[in-house]
DNA sequence: TTTGTGTGATTAAACGTTCAATCAAAGGAA
DNA sequence: TTCCTTTGATTGAACGTTTAATCACACAAA
């Protein structure tokens, strides 16, 4: 490995002027900057982090701590993260929650004990993830006080319902995965209030509510809206093997724009979430607040879309719709 | 933060004895370990990762480089690796190669100028990734004659290839993604060499191959055969639009095992790869290769696992059946 | 007594970088 | 000339850790 003190001895100069070269810094004429960079080049040289970070304080690298590493939503955002973090020339070390609030809590030190300037968190569902001496953004939803930065999940849950009224379906049933889960819980609000009282909602959760769902159907819900793709799939399962086909008997939306969601048919109508802004937000946020220019929790949110697919499509006529019109 | 140098302070002593008495190397009284060790409990001392790195030239740390984070098996091998690292006191860093070789270059480029101690790769389909000045383990398939250690892809393809031969299928089609994966062609050369002459099986790639995919069973194929459950969603989907039932008009196998296959209806057969078991040999054989202890492309395989699920059963007896039994 | 052998601790240098403080030289103004 | 300022470079310390070399001392053997 080449140094700057190798550089310094080839060119004939001190170990700092070499630096002030490099990095801009100190007084150094135009002509002796030229030499040390080409000289810089010609070696090969590369800068010691290790040596940088001692000196410095800080690592040049981010600790993104999720909940479950097999999240589906976990590949874009540390696609994006990482991307948007080498453009700054930053570096992603991950860390897994492993689904629990003391594996979260181990997680989070871990990342802090190898020095990280900063840390991404993406809290277990349910906790607030204890304090750390390093800056820290949170990624939740809105409702969570020490949220910074989100998708407007609320405002997801209310394009989605406003698709359905839209389409004429007056009662439905919604389906959670985990009411513990305040992402979910700020989903299906939004739906809720979106539907007021103009439209019927039933809110289920889990693998009863799963269970339940047919007997919704039965009892005149013409649209099931789900808080998550995979939870819309097994939906459809459920419903293809009670002779229930989709749209036709039954709309369907999920959450998050899976791969499958495309791939499923009917292609399904869904709620993406601009991953890419709000990562690149949060980095902005932890970036900042690493620099000393930021403060306590912003709390903004970023907007969801709407993907019409062929899963929804106007309600059926049956009794139960009479009033509508 | 708080030093070794405190420390030696607090107990009347000099840092270099601090030092041994923390990693039990030189000669240290059994009692001034004890007060050394307790006081460093006190003060709640971390060793300065950047201080150790740069006296040692390690930084502890692996980077993870993968062809596109988005990969859906990209989750389960973040997650492996980062419990099997840390448990070993390593931390991943990662990289995204973003579908192309130039990218997957720049990213191993990254990396080691962060100062990663070794790096783990999958490389980027049909590329060999160019020679590292690190420790560089590569997961791919076994044809990779740079492969050190990945699921034996080839065996999965039997595995599934002879459950279709077993069910009494004689004519399948096979699908795949894209011919330029070593992956996905070890995977369907595996089903071909399993069918050898005892099943006639046509090979189909791509979206061209998924169009086909109707007139094949048109054609007597009572079997399709795909090289990832992605894949396997989408010809159901085609199916189900052509009016054919899973598994009733034909028989429908997938690969990886994902999340989607339990959930999609009829549940998917398909393959699992035991990817713990991957990564923690991938990081076995890395720790070794930078402990000095190794030497080249070791090449192992580690066996797949057949998950026979609702997707397949025996063929609908046709015209095409008679020479069965 | 001298010589030798452990034992337990210290010293000092080194890893590669940065940065404040310092210095030498040159040029301009008085 | 002397004094001041600017420019371009150097010195030296510091970040926190590790480690080879050294040292002081006690105790046993000669």
């Amino acid at each position: 490995m080449v140094s700057i003190k190798q550089i310094a001895k080839a060119v004939g100069v001190s170990p700092a002027t070499v630096s002030n070269a490099l990095t801009g810094k100190g007084r150094v004429s135009p002509m002796m900057v030229d030499r040390i960079q080409s000289m810089a080049k010609d070696l090969g040289y590369r800068p010691s982090l290790a040596g940088r970070a001692l000196q410095r304080g800080q690592t040049g690298i981010l600790g993104l701590v999720m909940p479950d590493l097999t999240n589906p939503l976990f590949p874009r955002i540390a696609q994006h993260l990482s991307i948007a973090a080498d453009s700054r020339g930053l570096g992603i070390l991950i860390g897994d929650s492993r689904g629990s609030a003391e594996e979260q809590s181990q997680a989070l030190h871990r990342l802090v004990d190898r020095g990280v300037d900063g840390l991404l968190v993406v809290p277990q569902k349910g906790t607030s993830p204890e304090l750390q001496p390093v800056p820290t953004v949170i990624i939740n939803t809105a409702s969570d006080p020490r949220n910074d930065v989100s998708a407007d999940h609320g405002g997801g849950g209310r394009l989605v319902a406003r698709h359905i009224t839209d389409l004429g379906h007056r009662k439905v049933a919604i389906l959670g995965g985990d009411p513990v889960s305040e992402v979910q819980r700020d989903r299906i609000a939004g739906m809720s209030a979106e539907f007021n009282n103009v439209v019927e909602a039933r809110v289920l959760w889990g693998e009863a509510g799963l269970s339940a769902l047919v007997g919704e159907i039965m009892n005149g819900a013409t649209a099931v809206l789900t808080t998550s793709d995979l939870l819309a799939l097994k939906v459809q399962s459920q419903l293809t093997r009670s002779k229930l086909s989709v749209p036709g008997d039954v709309s369907l939306t999920g959450f998050d724009d899976l791969p499958l969601a495309t791939a499923m048919h009917p292609t399904l109508t869904t709620v993406a979430q601009d991953v890419k802004q709000t990562t690149e937000r949060a980095l902005e946020i932890v970036t900042r607040m690493i620099a000393g220019e930021a403060g306590p929790a912003s709390g903004e949110t970023i907007p969801m879309r709407l993907e019409p697919r062929q899963s929804t499509s106007n309600p059926k006529q049956t009794a139960n719709q009479e009033e509508t019109l």
